[in-house]
DNA sequence: ATTGCCAATGAAAATAATTTTCAATTAACC
DNA sequence: GGTTAATTGAAAATTATTTTCATTGGCAAT
């Protein structure tokens, strides 16, 4: 199996059909491309759901609704806890972004990338990396064979420290 | 790779290292060896830990700790949920029980199985089936070297329909 | 630009989930 | 059986999430 790093969308296509396995963390959607979607879907872009998106995207962590809250506060002081929490649902529905388990919250979010992909998640700042490439398919067929399970979905991630978080505990 | 069933202790001991993919749903912590764990530990052995140790390792679901209140309710009517929560809490701690996190409620428990192992969890009856021997190792390792992660630990599990629940879907 | 409609919002209240506190109880050791 | 420190249950406190509903405002049609 390859490893490489992709850095533009036409290398990003390609190795998504081929099964090399890399960093996607480059390739997360962007604010503009979250707009789109929402519109394509008929929701409405509000300035509240524009500060909730921009909190979420304009990091490498995961953060949870009252995290939101308190970032989206100093843009938009009047902004409710309520809107938080609808507009996250709203997004996790579209697959705009998601929801991460491993350490810490069970209620943390990130921004997605497109496709199907993984998460490394830092323990200590938080930072999430994603990866796609990595098939569980084999795995899954075997399990299904040996248990007469119809599988429909599964949850990777992985946890650990990140570079800079290594360094600094040094 | 080879596929067994395992069935009894040997062949398990036996699996685990050899790099054998293999069920581990009849090699589940019994009751009693839980209960020789806490002592083991130095903590004391109540009714109601054994009550709610009873409750989990009695079926093959996991259970959220109002469930868990629910079940053991019956036989000590007295019980209070909070003495539920600190006894999941001793028993995470230990290792003894599972928090499943794909589907439903991430503040859901299962029996723990000896050893690493991962779980395949039925979306509509919440049967849970552990299996071992599958090593992310090679990708750990892989992602270790691409991110500068030092990567401590990894959340793997599968949902889907049990055979059952596949049946009576028909 | 203006208008009108319906989705979206904020505030408050309701509900649910979890943790803390503390006096009373009891398992485990002698 | 007696002692002691861990454990318990009840109540209160805290935290997290959802519901309700009157008001607001995005955006499509004009």
């Amino acid at each position: 199996m390859r490893l490489k790093v992709i850095d533009n969308m036409d290398d990003f296509k390609y190795a998504l059909n081929d099964n090399i396995f890399h960093l996607a963390f480059e390739m997360r959607l962007t604010q503009r491309k979250i707009a789109a979607k929402l519109r394509q879907h008929g929701y409405k872009l509000t300035p509240q759901r524009r500060a909730v998106i921009q909190a979420i995207a304009s990091g490498q962590d995961h953060l949870t609704p009252a995290e939101i809250y308190e970032k989206v506060h100093q843009d938009q002081p009047n902004i409710g806890l309520v809107t938080i929490y609808r507009t996250l649902d709203m997004l996790t529905k579209l697959g705009l972004i998601c929801e991460l388990h491993a350490g810490g919250s069970c209620q943390s979010y990130t921004i997605s990338a497109p496709g199907h992909h993984h998460h490394l998640i830092c323990s200590d700042c938080g930072k999430v990396v994603d990866f796609t490439g990595y098939d569980l398919g084999e795995l899954e067929q075997r399990l299904s064979l040996e248990t007469g399970f119809e599988i429909e979905d599964h949850l990777l991630e992985f946890i650990g420290l990140c570079q800079a978080c290594r360094k600094e505990a040094k």
